[in-house]
RNA sequence: GCCGGGGUGGCGGAACUGGCAGACGCAGCGGACUUAAAAUCCGCCGGAGCAAUCCUUGUGGGUUCGAGUCCCACCCCCGGCACCA
């Protein structure tokens, strides 16, 4: 009798024994190829849900694949630590943000060991520990040192309730990315990374295999405008500025110009403004800034603006153009000024017709009598009333009136993008503070390299106020400066945690190196990383700026490649009763219950089961019992007696075994190519077939006991990345040696995987008549003959005239009549 | 509004390059075992029809000997972007 499948008790035996060898510690080795599988690592959170284990679970089972096949494979774990949510949730509690981190860490990775995975616990990186962040802090200074990060005062999106400010990215339709908080705008001195000096580079993914909708949408982020930077002439009283710059895409309608518009924050406009206009422009701004992203950015708020009483020239032909403010003008886009041409441009259109403004149209559209515009003519055409340049076609008039511009150094043609530089600064405690010191001698000076870390001060009053924490602790703002020894301040802003999660994947390479962030031979050996999957939500924020920090780091000589991650693949997400699990709904599923009650290796196959991973999927309670019941039974069929009845006729013997090896054959062929395909589901499903025709085959009796021993032997092979536990023990039971992860993943042979019998499809008029089996090696002529014979067929036949025959190799017969 | 992804049984999902629609699993139904239930095992399981057969992949049209798959138009769901001059 064979005893219970018992996962508990199987699975931790196992993990203890992986652990004590070692088996999992990678090391490198020039005699295989490598293999680097990274997994976005998770954030400090407190607990592990489902969705965690549907990020890691089929990625481990991936990652051990590639093992088998004999790849050396980092599959490293570690974990994200600072930020806010850390902080957050911290002061709800009163205890500390590093008390409370650890904690979760300590909960987290004794979760994470349970999914059995092939994480070299040795190389676990915590980004909240000096050890860790004295690198981040490195990497500031290497960035300040090559002039990619900045100090500079500006207009900065400000989430009320986080009491910091946020980058771009982390503003999603004019709410706060955490907590959805309406952000406004703040005018202050700031730590900006020069991401915008890649924006070209990041906007190529040439050489990286990543999901399309991934790449559009860094595309769409970074933008790009092809077009010109035009100058207007200012002549105005007390100005210095002799001039305002405009963005355009269309140069070809600059003859159309009627009107100029500022941003209303734009630096000219206090100092242009008349006195008689000066009350209503003041009213307006202020009314600007109170609105919130959200209502500034509405598109359908209709367009207003004031007058400012000034007025610039248009040096193309000599007009005096009046100048105004309005708020759909961005003072982050292109020079925070723009030319209307009401004619042509759908905005300046309806602007013009609410303030009277002229409209006069520039480019002709079709069968255009010189009539007024109904609306504006946003096409290209032909170049009218504009000069020299009439009878040009938009194309060619935009070259040529670019050109005219750059001869005369009023402009010239340009491109603008629309990622802004990344800010990096924030207002609060948990965080690593930014390595530099404010001397009232020598200005900005970094901390020397040789004193970090700058250490986090742990006995902060961390409190949002809005102003950094760490301003209120004498101990560590004050200092003495690097250069001059005089008495100094330190800069009391901690990094985005985005900083960190930019270059932790460069630090499992060496993760205990002490010399710098990374060893740059371990570097050579593992990066960039080959295949790298997570959840889609990171696309535009740390896909983004990881990218960013690689090319950086290239151009300072640091690294040898371009991009950080060749292949990237997004699993979808679980949801649990139709709807996205929140703790708000109450259909948070949570792994270790399930992992309690089936073991680890059901969940991990569950969840692998469930649906394309790169669709999610639908979480159910008697879904998984389907897979619990599916591993007991392959439990028995590996452990019961296999009886080979002795009255079997050699003939038989024969047929049942080649059977057998075929199907044993063409099982690793498709579990093979799933795994590559990284489809689980059906990968899973040709190995639950397997299984039901192994316990059909093994009541038959018909197979030797060797041939019957070498198919659940390959069986047990090819669970074995999905249930690492499981296939262990059976390994070990069934009399083999350990471990069954150090062996090789069995290969298939493609004569012995082949059909011998093939179903052959008669149609007639293209309608399924009958189904004939056959030999493979059948003729044309013997299809034929055996299709029009078949009695399913005949009556189709009958008394209609045969128009033409269809024959489909291995596959079908069509017999067309009329 | 623009750009992506998707719509297949009661449910999750299969279907190579245009060639048997519904693999595999869940749920359900019937049976065996059991005093009984659970577990397990066997069988059935898209719809209509006694049947032959017909209908069926969001809707409508098209191409083709043949369409879930290709083309055109439309509807719905999900995700992203959205005054970017």
């Amino acid at each position: 009798m064979v005893d219970k499948y018992n996962p508990q008790e199987i699975e931790a035996k196992w993990r203890q024994k992986w652990a004590e060898d070692k088996l999992y510690q990678v090391t490198e080795d020039d005699t295989r190829p490598k293999w680097y599988a990274l997994t976005m690592f998770p954030y400090t959170s407190g607990d592990l849900h489902i969705g965690h284990w549907y990020a890691e679970a089929p990625a481990d089972a991936r990652a051990r694949f590639k093992r088998m096949q004999g790849y050396n494979v980092l599959h490293p774990m570690g974990f994200d630590a600072f930020g806010l949510p850390a902080e957050n949730a911290a002061i709800r509690r009163g205890i500390h943000p590093l008390t409370w981190t650890m904690q979760n860490i300590e909960n987290m990775r004794r979760q994470l060991k349970s999914i059995g995975a092939i994480y070299d616990w040795s190389r676990e990186v915590i980004t909240c520990l000096p050890d860790y962040y004295q690198w981040t802090q490195w990497f500031f200074l290497k960035l300040y040192e090559h002039d990619l990060a900045y100090r500079a005062k500006a207009p900065v999106n400000w989430c009320p309730r986080c009491q910091t400010v946020l980058a771009n990215e982390q503003v999603v339709n004019g709410l706060c990315e955490r907590c959805e908080t309406a952000v406004s705008r703040r005018d202050l001195e700031q730590w900006f990374f020069r991401i915008t000096k890649y924006a070209e580079e990041l906007r190529q993914h040439d050489s990286l295999d990543w999901p399309e909708r991934i790449k559009l949408m860094q595309r769409n982020w970074v933008g790009k405008s092809v077009g010109a930077e035009i100058s207007f002439a200012l002549d105005h009283p007390g100005v210095a500025e002799k001039e305002i710059r405009v963005f355009t895409t269309r140069p070809d309608t600059l003859f159309g110009v009627t009107f100029m518009v500022l941003a209303p924050e734009h630096p000219l406009v206090a100092k242009l403004t008349s006195a008689d206009r000066k009350d209503d422009v003041e009213d307006y701004i202020i009314q600007a800034r109170q609105q919130t992203e959200i209502e500034r950015l509405s598109t359908e708020k209709e367009k207003d603006g004031v007058f400012t009483g000034a007025y610039v020239i248009n040096r193309l032909n000599g007009e005096r153009v009046p100048v105004w403010i309005a708020d759909y003008v961005l003072l982050s886009y292109g020079t925070g000024a723009v030319m209307a041409v009401p004619a042509h441009d759908e905005r300046d259109f309806a602007f013009a017709k609410k303030y009277h403004l002229p409209i006069r149209v520039v480019i002709a559209p079709p069968g255009w009598q010189g009539e007024e515009l109904a609306e504006a003519y946003i096409e290209s055409g032909t170049m009218v009333n504009s000069a020299q340049f009439n009878g040009l076609n938009s194309q060619p008039g935009i070259a040529a009136v670019s050109d005219f511009l750059k001869e005369k150094g009023y402009g010239g043609a340009t491109t603008t993008y629309r990622i802004r530089d990344w800010l990096i600064s924030r207002q609060r405690y948990w965080g690593a503070p930014i390595p530099m010191i404010y001397c009232e001698q020598c200005g900005i000076v970094p901390v020397p390299e040789e004193d970090l870390p700058v250490l986090l001060p742990e006995d902060a009053e961390f409190k949002p106020t809005g102003e950094s924490p760490l301003k209120y602790v004498a101990q560590f703002v004050n200092t003495t400066c690097p250069r001059c020894s005089a008495p100094a301040k330190r800069e009391t802003d901690t990094m985005d945690t985005f900083m960190c999660s930019s270059w932790y994947f460069l630090r499992y390479a060496s993760p205990h190196y002490g010399r710098a962030a990374f060893d740059p031979d371990k570097i050579k050996y593992w990066l960039p990383v080959d295949l790298y999957t997570g959840g889609a939500e990171h696309a535009v924020m740390h896909l983004l700026y990881a990218r960013f920090f690689v090319k950086a780091l290239r151009d300072m000589g640091l690294v040898d490649f371009d991009e950080p991650f060749t292949r990237l693949f997004n699993q979808g997400i679980i949801i649990a009763e139709h709807q996205k699990m929140s703790k708000s709904r109450g259909n948070v599923v949570t792994p270790d219950e399930y992992v309690t009650r089936l073991g680890a290796d059901t969940v991990r196959t569950y969840l692998m089961f469930i649906g394309p991973w790169e669709q999610g999927g639908e979480w159910n309670d008697s879904g998984i019992s389907g897979i619990s019941r599916w591993l007991n039974r392959l439990w028995h069929l590996m452990l019961e007696e296999y009886n080979c009845h002795e009255q079997v006729s050699a003939a038989a013997r024969e047929e049942a075994q080649q059977e057998l090896t075929r199907i044993t054959h063409q099982t690793i062929k498709k579990v093979t190519s799933d795994l590559e395909k990284m489809r689980f589901n059906t990968m899973l499903a040709a190995l639950m077939e397997f299984t039901n025709y192994l316990a059909k085959a093994g009541e038959a009796g018909q197979i030797s006991d060797s041939a019957w021993k070498e198919s659940l032997a390959s069986l047990l092979l090819l669970l074995a990345p999905t249930t690492p536990h499981l296939a262990e023990e059976l390994w070990q039971r069934t009399g083999h040696e350990y471990s069954i992860h150090n062996q090789s993943w069995p290969r298939w042979d493609e004569a012995l995987a082949k059909e011998e019998e093939i179903t052959l499809v008669v149609q007639v008029n293209g309608k399924l008549r009958d189904r004939i089996t056959v030999p493979v090696s059948i003729t044309e002529d013997e299809a034929r003959q055996l299709a029009a014979n078949s009695p399913h067929v005949q009556p189709y036949l009958e008394g209609k005239t045969m128009v033409k025959e269809i024959y489909v190799p291995g596959k079908l017969v069509n017999i067309v009549v009329r």
